[in-house]
DNA sequence: CGTACTTTTGAATCGCATCAAATCTGGTGG
DNA sequence: CCACCAGATTTGATGCGATTCAAAAGTACG
């Protein structure tokens, strides 16, 4: 990683306290960096500005299970008051991510209603969206998950695939063979369009 | 629903403020009764002491999906701030259920932080729990599903089934045909017992 | 130019959904 | 108390769709 020192992101800004704003560090990861990992001791909360960011955790065989796929927001909200991270987090594409030191944050919601009124506001956000995830996992078949997807999380039916199909299969949880199939058929029958890096719903 | 005036269960007295418990509803619900329905205004946030609540939303084929499945704690969390509930609330068993209002409920955040805080802790409890209800649902095998439900919703390897298996299939992701087959075969394997009203889990 | 990764297609297999039907269960009213 | 009903439980047969394994072609990047 390579700190610099661009502007906060917007959304950013308007969710934390003036004073706490000093106190971001923002930085540059590359593809393939470890953001943190499970079993650590959390120190700051990310906020991901740009790129793409995998939130995972290892099943008993094994393989790696997609808990959630971040490319803008923050990550590892419930970490507040954790004493451990539950999870890794592995940067999947050059992300631009600010870190904020998380005591800094705690004291702040102490002390500052307002904050703490925003801070609520986006849990409860984010218990919205995990609960819409629970709703489109439910679904049986490839194809139900791909247009829920579109419809809840794509705007206006059109949504950027920053790093391909491949991290949004693990999002989806099938395989990503399952996930290009299901694209191409749903371009030959002209419900879906594949323009230049977005997955465009055409018709409803 | 019948209003009575039972003792305000010790969890919920714990979160809320000394002033808000006395605007509590206590009152019981008989199974089949909707507690809300989407569309609806919300006007009470309701926690639940017994029983067993259903949140659900229809999906575009008409059937409906559980989004969630709760015996115990809040539901509608994230109604503080939204003009419309998302999902119907389903009583599928009788059920002792308390109502907050929730205009009572944001006064009480604004002015007091160590309620806030509490608040916050409980949010990022169900952040956590429902990202494990994804890990849970990324799982591909109704016995995987079902394993690490018991893992990680179970007192030590037991939980109890107040209304049959047919509700936890619901919140399982699949069919109850699947699951009693699953249920069955672990009992065969015997990683698995059934006693009166529980699901045990024995090795491990 | 080579390496690593994504994308794509194919074929075989397996598990679950689906449909059907029988049995069991708790609770209802006669 | 018993007949009866609605719902839960159980078992069986069938087909579909996704996983799995394999391999080839495309692509980005140093």
């Amino acid at each position: 990683m390579a700190a610099s020192f661009t502007q906060l992101h917007q959304e950013l800004a308007e969710l934390l306290p003036a004073d706490l704003r000093a106190a971001c560090v923002t930085s540059r990861y590359a593809k393939g960096e470890q953001l943190f990992s499970a079993g650590q001791k959390p120190t700051y909360m990310f906020f991901i500005s740009s790129g793409e960011v995998l939130l995972e955790r290892l099943s008993r065989q094994g393989e790696a299970i997609v808990l959630q796929r971040t490319r803008h927001g923050i990550v590892s909200e419930a970490s507040l008051q954790s004493a451990r991270y539950h999870c890794d987090a592995k940067v999947i594409a050059s992300s631009e991510i600010t870190g904020v030191p998380i005591h800094r944050i705690a004291a702040a919601l102490a002390s500052d209603p307002a904050f703490s009124s925003r801070w609520i506001g986006m849990l409860n956000r984010e218990v919205k969206r995990l609960r819409l995830q629970c709703e489109r996992l439910s679904l049986h078949k490839v194809q139900d998950r791909l247009l829920h997807f579109l419809e809840t999380e794509g705007q206006q039916g059109k949504y950027p695939l920053s790093s391909g199909l491949k991290s949004l299969a693990g999002e989806l949880g099938v395989t990503h063979e399952a996930l290009y199939r299901c694209v191409s058929d749903l371009e030959k029958k002209g419900i879906l369009r594949r323009g230049d890096g977005y997955l465009i719903t055409l018709s409803r």
